[in-house]
DNA sequence: CCGCATCCTAAGGGATACTG
DNA sequence: CAGTATCCCTTAGGATGCGG
């Protein structure tokens, strides 16, 4: 066993996980992955984020590096969204991730189950 | 290459995500991978947790079945917090996302930095 | 010792309207 | 088309005091 290998969890750790695996992260990095897409485009694939938030959430990958944001000032103005070298190694840990929670699925439901359930008879 | 797999994300797995990997999940789990706690101890393992926010963390850990709370109601009362089976299984998934962030931090830091540059001169 | 209840503040996120 | 700006509401989270 390795196990005396800490979860070593710094601030920046915490600090990062959030701004990569926030709610709608995880979606656009999805979408990204399978081809660079204009604004609205991404709007339509993921129709329950709202615009500020879509905003929002690309500024902020953009900012950490895993988003690239490219705008061809031409006419009307086109943007193109796509994913970083360094946003493709989010892949892996975060397929791992969704792995072990469809796998884990299951027992937790019936964890959360039998957490609810105990209160009452 | 496996590739198409895509990243599926569905409402349960991003509802999962967020209850264990919240910004006090990490800390606990990481406490009581080492050994079970008494809730005051864990309150000095993790100096910068409120009380609120251990009690709502440890709730919901337990809801989930990650961590089992255990009374002895012998006296004032002594809880004890543990990690369960289920929640161990979570090591190797955080392992590899905390791995993922230590590696790629100098990267981001530096995406950041040259993000927040661009804005002036 | 463990934790709930209350109060309060700050941040997140939706809806809408308007600009380059 | 791609946003920014504003308003507003809901939620998370800290502080504090009390109860079992």
């Amino acid at each position: 066993m390795d196990t005396p290998a800490e979860l070593r969890i710094s601030t920046a750790h915490r600090e990062l996980l959030d701004q990569v695996l926030d709610k709608w992260s995880l979606s656009i990095l999805n979408e990204l992955c399978e081809r660079p897409c204009r604004f609205n485009e991404l709007r339509r694939a993921i129709p329950e984020v709202t615009q500020k938030s879509l905003t929002g959430t690309l500024r902020r990958l953009e900012r950490n590096g895993v988003v690239e944001r490219k705008v061809t000032s031409t006419r009307p103005v086109a943007v193109t969204y796509s994913i970083t070298p360094l946003g493709k190694t989010l892949r892996g840990p975060v397929d791992v991730l969704l792995d072990w929670a469809d796998q884990h699925l299951p027992a937790i439901e019936a964890a959360r189950d039998a957490f609810d359930g105990a209160g009452d008879a």
